[in-house]
RNA sequence: GCGCCCGUAGCUCAGCGGAUCAGAGUAUUGGCCUCCGAAGCCAAGGGUCGUGGGUUCGAAUCCCGCCGGGCGCGCCA
C-alpha cells in the first residue's frame, strides 16, 4: 500500500525541526492544500509560526528548515512569501492514492481512531402526539449523519430516541382524540382547551374502536397509534434507531423517584412557595429552578435529569444530544442538576449540538400549514414534495447554527439547480463510462499510472487524498456540512475533467490509467454520499 | 432588559485554532453536444466580509462597544 505522502511530510518536517530549532520540535505542524497550483500541493506556515519565537527572521529560518527536509514523495521544497514552505509531490506519490482507494473501498476514508469508544447520539425525541415536523427531519439528518461520522472513525455509536410518553402533552393527546371520537370538532363545544387539532387526530379517532370514555385506553391507543407513524416518516427517511427510550419507563422503574430523593440528600434543594427547588444557579444557571410543583408533581427537569442519569449508568463517557436551539436553554439545566448528584459526572457532559429552525418557502412564500399536522409542515410533506435523497441532503448542507430556508421549488420543480442530482449525476455519469467500458473495475487497482499527467487529473487526485481528513474533521466537529461541501467539490472537479478529457481513448495504457482514477473517484462519491444517507444511482 | 446563536457577492451559503482566504452555488451575460449521459462544461461582471474601536509585522477569523435578525428567559415540554 502507498503510503500517504502528506504523513510522510509531515513527518519530514517533524525531522527537520527536530534538527533546526530543537526547543520545538513538538510544536503543531499545520499542512495546508493551497488554492493556487503555484503554491504547491502542500504548504506550510510553520516557519512564520515559530520565528518570533526564535527571534529570526522568517523568511531566513524557512530556508533553513526547508534546506534540511528531505523524501522521496515530494520534490526539493520552495520557500514563498514572508515564509511559506510550498511542496509539490512526485507523480507517484501524488496518484498513490487510487491505489488506496481501490485497495479500501466503501472503508476509504474511515479510520480506527475511536478505539472502539462508545459514543451515544440522542435525536428526533419528538413527542408522540403528531407527525414530525421539519425540524425533527433537520434532526434526523443531522444526527443519522453525525453518528455514521463517527462510526466511520472508529466509534460504537448508539442512535437513541427519547420517547416523552409521559406527562401533560399526553394528557392533552388523549382528551382530543377523544373528542374527535365524540364528533367534537376543534373549536366547538366540549373541544379541549389547547387541543391538538390537525386532520390526524380525526384519523386515530376514527380507527380507535373502543370505548370512548375509557381515557386510560384512548391515550395507549393514540400513543401506540403515532409510534407507528412516526416510525413509518423515519423509515421513509431511511434513519434508524438503536435505543427506544421511555420517559414513561423512568416512572415505573423508580427511577425519578430516586433522583429527587438524591438531589434532595445531596442539600441542594429548598422550600419555596410551596415548590421544592433545585440551586442549578450553583451551576452556572441564570435561576434556581423547580423540581416539585407546589401540586406535587414533578416538573419535567426531573425525569429530563434521571433520564440523562441512565445514559451516564449505561456507560457512555461521550454524549451527543441533538436538539434545537428553542431548547438551549436546558443544557445549562441537566447539567447543573447532574452535576448536584455528585456523581463524578464531567461539568461538560453531555455535548449538545443545537440546531437552528427551519423554514419552508414555496412559491417565494412560507408555507406554515399542512393538512396532515394542522399548524406546521411534517417531514413527510418534504419526502412526498422532493423525495427522500434531496431532503437528506439540504437538511445536512449547512451548518446546524444556520438557519434553514428550505426552498421546495429549489429541490424540487426545477431540479437541475439542485446539488444532490449535482453530486448523484457525477456518480450515475462514472457507472455509465464503466458500463460502456464493460471491463472489470477490480482489475485496475493495480494498473499502471504513468500515463496520468494532466493538471485535472492532479487535482482530483489531491481532493481524493484529502477525503479521509475531510471526513475526520467532520466526525470531531459533529459537521455533516462538511461532507456535503467536498461531495460538490469533488463532483464540480470530475465534471470538469469530464467535459476536458476523454477516458475512454485508445491507448490501452492511458484509459487504464484515467479508469482507475476514474474508479476511485466514484469509490470515494459513493462513500461520502452513504455517510449522510443518500443514495448513490448508477442510473438517473 | 438578560443569556445563547447569526450578520460574507442581487439571492442561498462555505471559510472563523490569523498569513497562500475574498470563496462556492445560484441569478445575469456570452460561448461548448457529428465526440464516454448538456441533470454537464468554459468564460465575464458582481463583495469597504453589518459597523466602530483594540490586539498583531499581518484580522472575515481573536477581544470590546454598537446596530440588525433568530431563539430562549414558566411551579409548559
Amino acid at each position: 500500500m502507498a503510503s500517504d505522502p502528506k504523513a510522510q511530510i509531515e513527518a519530514a518536517l517533524r525531522a527537520a525541526l527536530a534538527k533546526v530549532a530543537p526547543a520545538h520540535a513538538s510544536a503543531p505542524i499545520l499542512l495546508e492544500r493551497p488554492k493556487q497550483a503555484d503554491h504547491g500541493d502542500l504548504s506550510t506556515n510553520i516557519a512564520l509560526q515559530l520565528a518570533k519565537q526564535l527571534g529570526r527572521r522568517p523568511r531566513e529560518f524557512a530556508e533553513q528548515l526547508a534546506a534540511s527536509i528531505a523524501g522521496d514523495a515530494f520534490e526539493r521544497p520552495e520557500v514563498a512569501g514572508p515564509g511559506f514552505i510550498n511542496f509539490r509531490l512526485k507523480a507517484g506519490a501524488r496518484f498513490g492514492v487510487i491505489a488506496r482507494v481501490l485497495e479500501q473501498g466503501a472503508r476509504y476514508g474511515w479510520s480506527r481512531s475511536g478505539g472502539g469508544e462508545p459514543v451515544q447520539v440522542e435525536f428526533v425525541s419528538a413527542n408522540p402526539t403528531g407527525p414530525l415536523h421539519v425540524g425533527h427531519g433537520r434532526q434526523a439528518a443531522l444526527g443519522d449523519a453525525i453518528a455514521t461520522l463517527l462510526e466511520s472513525q472508529g466509534h460504537k455509536v448508539t442512535r437513541e430516541y427519547y420517547y416523552n410518553d409521559a406527562g401533560a402533552q399526553i394528557d392533552k393527546l388523549a382528551w382530543s382524540v377523544q373528542a374527535r371520537a365524540k364528533g367534537i370538532r376543534p373549536g366547538e363545544r366540549g373541544w379541549p382547551e389547547e387541543g391538538y387539532a390537525g386532520e390526524y387526530i380525526e384519523d386515530i379517532a376514527r380507527e380507535y374502536k373502543g370505548d370512548a370514555n375509557d381515557v386510560p385506553e384512548v391515550r395507549r391507543f393514540a400513543v401506540a397509534y403515532l409510534r407507528r407513524e412516526q416510525d413509518a416518516d423515519l423509515a421513509a427517511f431511511g434513519v434508524k434507531f438503536d435505543v427506544y427510550y421511555l420517559e414513561s419507563s423512568l416512572y415505573t422503574e423508580g427511577k425519578v423517584e430516586a433522583v429527587l430523593k438524591a438531589l434532595v440528600a445531596s442539600g441542594k434543594t429548598y422550600e419555596k412557595d410551596g415548590a421544592l427547588w433545585l440551586r442549578t444557579t450553583d451551576y452556572g444557571d441564570d435561576k434556581d429552578r423547580v423540581v416539585r410543583k407546589s401540586d406535587g408533581s414533578y416538573t419535567y427537569f426531573v425525569p429530563d435529569v434521571a433520564y440523562h442519569v441512565t445514559k451516564w449508568q449505561r456507560g457512555f463517557k461521550r454524549v451527543i444530544n441533538v436538539q434545537g436551539t428553542d431548547h438551549h436553554s436546558t443544557v445549562t439545566r441537566v447539567r447543573a442538576g447532574l452535576q448536584a448528584l455528585g456523581l463524578g459526572i464531567p461539568p461538560g457532559w453531555p455535548e449538545y449540538v443545537l440546531h437552528s429552525l427551519v423554514k419552508v418557502t414555496r412559491g417565494g412564500e412560507e408555507v406554515k400549514i399542512s393538512k396532515r399536522a394542522g399548524s406546521y409542515v411534517t417531514v413527510r410533506d418534504l419526502i412526498d414534495w422532493v423525495g427522500r435523497d434531496a431532503v437528506r441532503f439540504f437538511l445536512v448542507s449547512r451548518k446546524a447554527d444556520s438557519e434553514f430556508v428550505f426552498d421546495v421549488d429549489l429541490a424540487r420543480e426545477r431540479s437541475d439547480e439542485n446539488p444532490v442530482y449535482y453530486v448523484q449525476y457525477a456518480h450515475a455519469r462514472l457507472c455509465s463510462v464503466f458500463a460502456q467500458w464493460g471491463g472489470k473495475p477490480a482489475t485496475l487497482g493495480s494498473v499502471r499510472l504513468d500515463a496520468l499527467r494532466g493538471d485535472r487529473e492532479a487535482l482530483l487526485a489531491s481532493l481524493l487524498d484529502e477525503f479521509p481528513e475531510t471526513l475526520a474533521k467532520a466526525a470531531r466537529e459533529a459537521a455533516p456540512h462538511d461532507i456535503a461541501f467536498y461531495l460538490r467539490e469533488l463532483a464540480a472537479q470530475f465534471h470538469s475533467y469530464y467535459n476536458a478529457e476523454r477516458i475512454l481513448v485508445d491507448d490501452e495504457e492511458l484509459r487504464s490509467a484515467r479508469l482507475a482514477l476514474c474508479a476511485a473517484v466514484r469509490q470515494t462519491l459513493a462513500n461520502g454520499l452513504s455517510l449522510i444517507g443518500v443514495s448513490a444511482p448508477e442510473k438517473m
